[in-house]
DNA sequence: CTCATTGTACGAGAGCCGTCGTATTTCGGG
DNA sequence: CCCGAAATACGACGGCTCTCGTACAATGAG
Protein backbone atom coordinates (compact mmCIF):
# COMPACT_ATOMS: atom_id res chain seq x y z
CA UNK A 1 0.00 0.00 0.00
CA UNK A 2 2.77 2.48 -0.49
CA UNK A 3 2.47 4.87 -2.96
CA UNK A 4 4.70 4.49 -4.90
CA UNK A 5 4.19 6.27 -7.99
CA UNK A 6 4.44 10.14 -7.51
CA UNK A 7 2.51 11.88 -10.50
CA UNK A 8 -0.62 9.95 -10.40
CA UNK A 9 -1.61 8.78 -7.25
CA UNK A 10 -5.53 7.36 -7.37
CA UNK A 11 -6.85 8.81 -4.44
CA UNK A 12 -4.99 12.09 -4.28
CA UNK A 13 -5.64 13.98 -7.36
CA UNK A 14 -8.99 15.54 -8.65
CA UNK A 15 -9.34 13.26 -11.41
CA UNK A 16 -9.65 9.90 -9.49
CA UNK A 17 -11.63 7.33 -10.63
CA UNK A 18 -14.08 4.84 -8.49
CA UNK A 19 -12.96 1.48 -8.88
CA UNK A 20 -15.25 -1.41 -7.08
CA UNK A 21 -14.08 -2.67 -3.71
CA UNK A 22 -13.34 -6.70 -3.79
CA UNK A 23 -16.08 -7.33 -1.93
CA UNK A 24 -18.45 -5.67 -4.68
CA UNK A 25 -17.46 -7.72 -7.54
CA UNK A 26 -20.53 -9.66 -9.09
CA UNK A 27 -19.79 -12.71 -10.88
CA UNK A 28 -22.65 -11.55 -13.09
CA UNK A 29 -21.68 -8.39 -13.95
CA UNK A 30 -18.15 -9.48 -14.72
CA UNK A 31 -19.15 -12.02 -16.79
CA UNK A 32 -21.63 -9.24 -18.39
CA UNK A 33 -18.55 -7.32 -19.28
CA UNK A 34 -17.09 -10.41 -20.85
CA UNK A 35 -19.86 -11.08 -23.27
CA UNK A 36 -18.87 -7.72 -25.61
CA UNK A 37 -16.74 -8.32 -28.36
CA UNK A 38 -15.63 -5.02 -27.99
CA UNK A 39 -14.45 -5.48 -24.50
CA UNK A 40 -13.22 -9.32 -24.89
CA UNK A 41 -10.77 -7.91 -27.64
CA UNK A 42 -9.08 -5.32 -24.95
CA UNK A 43 -9.30 -7.62 -21.98
CA UNK A 44 -7.09 -10.15 -24.49
CA UNK A 45 -4.97 -7.19 -25.52
CA UNK A 46 -4.42 -6.36 -22.11
CA UNK A 47 -3.64 -9.54 -20.81
CA UNK A 48 -1.16 -9.96 -23.83
CA UNK A 49 1.18 -7.64 -21.65
CA UNK A 50 1.83 -7.01 -17.72
CA UNK A 51 1.91 -3.02 -18.50
CA UNK A 52 -0.63 -1.07 -18.36
CA UNK A 53 -2.04 0.18 -21.65
CA UNK A 54 -3.27 3.45 -22.20
CA UNK A 55 -6.78 3.42 -24.58
CA UNK A 56 -4.89 4.76 -27.75
CA UNK A 57 -3.02 1.84 -27.59
CA UNK A 58 -6.07 0.35 -28.30
CA UNK A 59 -7.34 -0.27 -32.31
CA UNK A 60 -11.17 -0.69 -32.06
CA UNK A 61 -13.93 -0.54 -34.56
CA UNK A 62 -15.48 1.84 -32.69
CA UNK A 63 -15.48 5.83 -32.17
CA UNK A 64 -13.30 7.15 -28.78
CA UNK A 65 -16.56 7.91 -26.81
CA UNK A 66 -17.48 4.38 -27.56
CA UNK A 67 -14.12 3.01 -26.79
CA UNK A 68 -14.54 5.32 -22.66
CA UNK A 69 -17.80 3.91 -22.23
CA UNK A 70 -16.59 0.06 -22.56
CA UNK A 71 -13.32 0.96 -20.59
CA UNK A 72 -16.19 2.65 -17.84
CA UNK A 73 -18.12 -1.03 -18.06
CA UNK A 74 -14.79 -3.12 -17.28
CA UNK A 75 -13.66 -0.93 -14.87
CA UNK A 76 -16.91 -0.77 -13.00
CA UNK A 77 -17.48 -4.68 -13.01
CA UNK A 78 -13.67 -4.76 -11.15
CA UNK A 79 -11.75 -6.29 -14.44
CA UNK A 80 -9.77 -3.59 -14.79
CA UNK A 81 -7.94 -0.90 -13.16
CA UNK A 82 -7.56 2.20 -14.37
CA UNK A 83 -5.04 5.35 -13.31
CA UNK A 84 -4.29 8.81 -15.03
CA UNK A 85 -0.88 9.51 -15.95
CA UNK A 86 -0.65 12.48 -17.71
CA UNK A 87 -2.84 13.17 -20.37
CA UNK A 88 -3.34 9.30 -20.60
CA UNK A 89 -5.41 6.95 -19.11
CA UNK A 90 -3.91 3.19 -17.97
CA UNK A 91 -5.20 0.43 -17.82
CA UNK A 92 -4.45 -2.99 -16.29
CA UNK A 93 -6.17 -6.26 -15.93
CA UNK A 94 -7.34 -6.79 -11.92
CA UNK A 95 -5.88 -10.02 -12.02
CA UNK A 96 -4.85 -10.51 -8.41
CA UNK A 97 -8.34 -9.19 -7.24
CA UNK A 98 -10.05 -11.87 -9.90
CA UNK A 99 -8.11 -14.80 -8.82
CA UNK A 100 -8.65 -13.78 -5.19
CA UNK A 101 -12.52 -13.97 -5.77
CA UNK A 102 -13.28 -16.42 -9.01
CA UNK A 103 -9.88 -18.27 -8.95
CA UNK A 104 -8.92 -19.48 -12.79
CA UNK A 105 -11.96 -17.20 -14.00
CA UNK A 106 -10.08 -14.82 -15.81
CA UNK A 107 -7.43 -17.13 -17.55
CA UNK A 108 -10.49 -19.94 -18.17
CA UNK A 109 -12.30 -17.53 -20.40
CA UNK A 110 -9.23 -16.34 -21.74
CA UNK A 111 -7.94 -18.90 -22.89
CA UNK A 112 -11.26 -20.03 -24.37
CA UNK A 113 -11.42 -16.73 -26.66
CA UNK A 114 -8.03 -17.58 -27.80
CA UNK A 115 -9.27 -21.11 -28.44
CA UNK A 116 -12.33 -19.92 -30.58
CA UNK A 117 -10.17 -17.12 -31.96
CA UNK A 118 -7.73 -19.81 -33.77
CA UNK A 119 -10.98 -22.34 -34.30
CA UNK A 120 -12.74 -18.72 -36.41
CA UNK A 121 -9.00 -18.38 -38.18
CA UNK A 122 -8.54 -21.43 -39.40
CA UNK A 123 -12.11 -22.15 -40.69
CA UNK A 124 -12.68 -18.78 -42.14
CA UNK A 125 -9.97 -17.64 -44.76
CA UNK A 126 -9.73 -21.28 -46.60
CA UNK A 127 -13.84 -21.98 -47.09
CA UNK A 128 -12.86 -24.03 -50.26
CA UNK B 1 -35.71 -22.40 -40.02
CA UNK B 2 -32.35 -22.27 -38.69
CA UNK B 3 -29.48 -21.85 -41.43
CA UNK B 4 -27.02 -24.16 -40.26
CA UNK B 5 -26.52 -27.58 -39.28
CA UNK B 6 -27.49 -28.56 -35.54
CA UNK B 7 -26.49 -31.26 -33.34
CA UNK B 8 -29.86 -32.73 -33.13
CA UNK B 9 -30.93 -35.89 -34.57
CA UNK B 10 -33.07 -35.53 -38.30
CA UNK B 11 -35.73 -37.95 -36.90
CA UNK B 12 -36.13 -36.83 -33.36
CA UNK B 13 -40.33 -36.17 -33.84
CA UNK B 14 -42.70 -33.02 -34.64
CA UNK B 15 -41.67 -31.37 -31.94
CA UNK B 16 -38.00 -31.57 -32.43
CA UNK B 17 -35.95 -28.56 -30.61
CA UNK B 18 -32.70 -26.57 -32.41
CA UNK B 19 -29.59 -26.96 -31.03
CA UNK B 20 -26.11 -25.00 -32.26
CA UNK B 21 -23.28 -27.24 -33.09
CA UNK B 22 -20.37 -27.27 -31.44
CA UNK B 23 -18.78 -24.87 -34.55
CA UNK B 24 -21.57 -22.60 -33.80
CA UNK B 25 -21.25 -22.25 -30.26
CA UNK B 26 -19.51 -18.83 -29.16
CA UNK B 27 -18.13 -17.75 -26.44
CA UNK B 28 -19.74 -14.33 -26.07
CA UNK B 29 -22.88 -15.98 -26.30
CA UNK B 30 -22.12 -18.60 -23.50
CA UNK B 31 -21.02 -15.40 -21.29
CA UNK B 32 -23.71 -13.49 -22.12
CA UNK B 33 -26.36 -16.54 -21.35
CA UNK B 34 -24.28 -17.22 -17.89
CA UNK B 35 -24.24 -13.59 -17.22
CA UNK B 36 -27.80 -13.24 -15.83
CA UNK B 37 -28.71 -14.10 -12.19
CA UNK B 38 -31.93 -16.14 -13.68
CA UNK B 39 -30.43 -18.06 -15.95
CA UNK B 40 -26.81 -18.32 -13.95
CA UNK B 41 -29.21 -20.05 -11.41
CA UNK B 42 -31.05 -22.47 -13.90
CA UNK B 43 -27.47 -23.29 -15.03
CA UNK B 44 -26.37 -24.06 -10.93
CA UNK B 45 -29.64 -26.29 -10.61
CA UNK B 46 -28.66 -28.03 -13.50
CA UNK B 47 -25.04 -28.72 -12.32
CA UNK B 48 -26.18 -30.27 -8.83
CA UNK B 49 -27.44 -33.18 -10.66
CA UNK B 50 -26.61 -35.37 -13.45
CA UNK B 51 -30.23 -35.71 -14.64
CA UNK B 52 -32.18 -33.94 -17.01
CA UNK B 53 -34.60 -31.92 -15.01
CA UNK B 54 -37.98 -30.35 -16.29
CA UNK B 55 -38.34 -27.04 -16.69
CA UNK B 56 -41.23 -27.17 -13.92
CA UNK B 57 -39.26 -28.18 -11.32
CA UNK B 58 -37.38 -24.93 -11.16
CA UNK B 59 -38.25 -22.33 -8.57
CA UNK B 60 -37.83 -19.13 -9.90
CA UNK B 61 -38.49 -15.64 -9.40
CA UNK B 62 -40.01 -14.79 -12.72
CA UNK B 63 -43.49 -15.84 -14.65
CA UNK B 64 -43.68 -18.83 -16.96
CA UNK B 65 -43.21 -17.00 -20.49
CA UNK B 66 -40.15 -15.85 -19.00
CA UNK B 67 -39.16 -18.85 -17.75
CA UNK B 68 -39.42 -19.90 -21.58
CA UNK B 69 -37.31 -17.01 -22.36
CA UNK B 70 -34.62 -17.77 -19.85
CA UNK B 71 -34.79 -21.58 -21.40
CA UNK B 72 -34.09 -20.60 -24.82
CA UNK B 73 -31.28 -18.36 -24.64
CA UNK B 74 -29.37 -21.08 -22.85
CA UNK B 75 -30.61 -23.35 -25.19
CA UNK B 76 -29.51 -20.85 -28.62
CA UNK B 77 -25.99 -20.10 -26.84
CA UNK B 78 -25.48 -24.12 -26.61
CA UNK B 79 -25.09 -24.22 -22.98
CA UNK B 80 -28.06 -26.65 -22.37
CA UNK B 81 -29.88 -29.36 -24.31
CA UNK B 82 -33.44 -29.71 -24.52
CA UNK B 83 -36.00 -32.50 -25.26
CA UNK B 84 -39.22 -32.78 -25.19
CA UNK B 85 -40.95 -36.04 -22.55
CA UNK B 86 -44.37 -36.19 -22.55
CA UNK B 87 -45.70 -32.43 -22.19
CA UNK B 88 -42.41 -31.75 -20.09
CA UNK B 89 -39.38 -30.71 -21.61
CA UNK B 90 -36.05 -31.79 -19.51
CA UNK B 91 -32.67 -29.89 -19.94
CA UNK B 92 -29.47 -30.97 -18.90
CA UNK B 93 -25.90 -29.30 -19.48
CA UNK B 94 -23.64 -29.49 -22.36
CA UNK B 95 -20.73 -30.08 -20.38
CA UNK B 96 -18.64 -32.49 -22.40
CA UNK B 97 -19.58 -29.86 -25.72
CA UNK B 98 -18.95 -26.67 -23.77
CA UNK B 99 -15.53 -28.63 -22.19
CA UNK B 100 -14.57 -29.72 -25.72
CA UNK B 101 -14.83 -26.14 -26.68
CA UNK B 102 -13.78 -24.42 -23.97
CA UNK B 103 -11.99 -26.51 -21.53
CA UNK B 104 -12.78 -25.56 -17.85
CA UNK B 105 -15.11 -22.82 -18.80
CA UNK B 106 -18.33 -23.72 -17.10
CA UNK B 107 -16.50 -25.87 -14.38
CA UNK B 108 -14.89 -22.56 -13.33
CA UNK B 109 -17.90 -20.55 -13.58
CA UNK B 110 -19.61 -22.64 -11.49
CA UNK B 111 -16.79 -22.83 -9.09
CA UNK B 112 -17.06 -18.39 -8.99
CA UNK B 113 -20.61 -18.89 -8.55
CA UNK B 114 -20.68 -21.25 -5.69
CA UNK B 115 -18.10 -19.17 -4.32
CA UNK B 116 -20.34 -15.89 -4.67
CA UNK B 117 -23.27 -17.60 -3.08
CA UNK B 118 -20.97 -18.11 -0.02
CA UNK B 119 -19.46 -15.05 0.20
CA UNK B 120 -22.92 -13.02 0.16
CA UNK B 121 -24.71 -15.54 2.18
CA UNK B 122 -21.69 -15.44 5.36
CA UNK B 123 -22.34 -11.50 4.56
CA UNK B 124 -25.80 -11.01 4.81
CA UNK B 125 -27.71 -12.78 7.47
CA UNK B 126 -25.66 -10.87 10.18
CA UNK B 127 -26.06 -6.71 9.23
CA UNK B 128 -25.82 -5.31 12.21
C1' DC C 1 0.82 31.27 -22.75
C1' DT C 2 -0.54 28.45 -26.59
C1' DC C 3 -1.38 24.33 -28.56
C1' DA C 4 -1.79 19.50 -29.56
C1' DT C 5 -3.04 15.22 -27.32
C1' DT C 6 -6.01 12.52 -24.61
C1' DG C 7 -9.98 11.39 -22.73
C1' DT C 8 -14.82 12.94 -20.63
C1' DA C 9 -19.57 14.75 -20.65
C1' DC C 10 -23.69 15.14 -22.65
C1' DG C 11 -27.40 14.27 -25.49
C1' DA C 12 -29.44 11.42 -28.68
C1' DG C 13 -31.09 7.42 -31.32
C1' DA C 14 -31.64 2.49 -32.59
C1' DG C 15 -31.92 -2.01 -30.93
C1' DC C 16 -31.88 -5.57 -27.79
C1' DC C 17 -33.31 -7.57 -23.31
C1' DG C 18 -36.08 -9.02 -19.47
C1' DT C 19 -40.58 -9.08 -18.02
C1' DC C 20 -45.45 -9.86 -18.16
C1' DG C 21 -50.42 -11.50 -19.44
C1' DT C 22 -53.27 -13.95 -22.34
C1' DA C 23 -54.37 -17.15 -25.81
C1' DT C 24 -52.88 -21.46 -27.87
C1' DT C 25 -50.69 -25.93 -28.61
C1' DT C 26 -49.33 -30.56 -27.19
C1' DC C 27 -49.59 -34.54 -24.52
C1' DG C 28 -51.22 -38.00 -20.92
C1' DG C 29 -55.05 -39.64 -18.09
C1' DG C 30 -59.74 -40.65 -16.91
C1' DC D 1 -63.58 -37.93 -26.03
C1' DC D 2 -62.75 -34.39 -22.80
C1' DC D 3 -59.96 -32.26 -19.32
C1' DG D 4 -55.88 -30.80 -16.87
C1' DA D 5 -50.93 -30.02 -16.94
C1' DA D 6 -46.83 -28.21 -19.21
C1' DA D 7 -44.92 -25.24 -22.09
C1' DT D 8 -45.02 -21.96 -26.37
C1' DA D 9 -46.42 -17.98 -29.14
C1' DC D 10 -47.47 -13.46 -29.43
C1' DG D 11 -47.78 -8.73 -28.44
C1' DA D 12 -46.52 -5.26 -25.44
C1' DC D 13 -43.89 -2.28 -22.34
C1' DG D 14 -39.98 -0.22 -19.78
C1' DG D 15 -35.19 -0.15 -19.33
C1' DC D 16 -30.71 -0.87 -20.42
C1' DT D 17 -26.89 -0.96 -23.91
C1' DC D 18 -24.18 0.17 -27.72
C1' DT D 19 -23.30 3.57 -30.72
C1' DC D 20 -22.29 8.13 -32.33
C1' DG D 21 -21.07 13.35 -32.77
C1' DT D 22 -19.96 17.46 -30.76
C1' DA D 23 -18.41 20.25 -27.18
C1' DC D 24 -15.48 20.48 -23.21
C1' DA D 25 -11.72 19.68 -19.60
C1' DA D 26 -7.00 18.30 -18.16
C1' DT D 27 -2.25 17.71 -19.02
C1' DG D 28 2.50 18.12 -21.03
C1' DA D 29 5.40 20.27 -24.67
C1' DG D 30 7.10 24.22 -27.04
Amino acid sequence: MTPASATTDPAAGPRALAHPALAEIRIEGVLHALADPVRLRIVRQLADTTDHLACSTFDLPVSKSTTTHHFRVLRESGVIHQTYRGTAKVSGLRTEDLDALFPGLLATVLAASDRQAERLAAGLPTPG
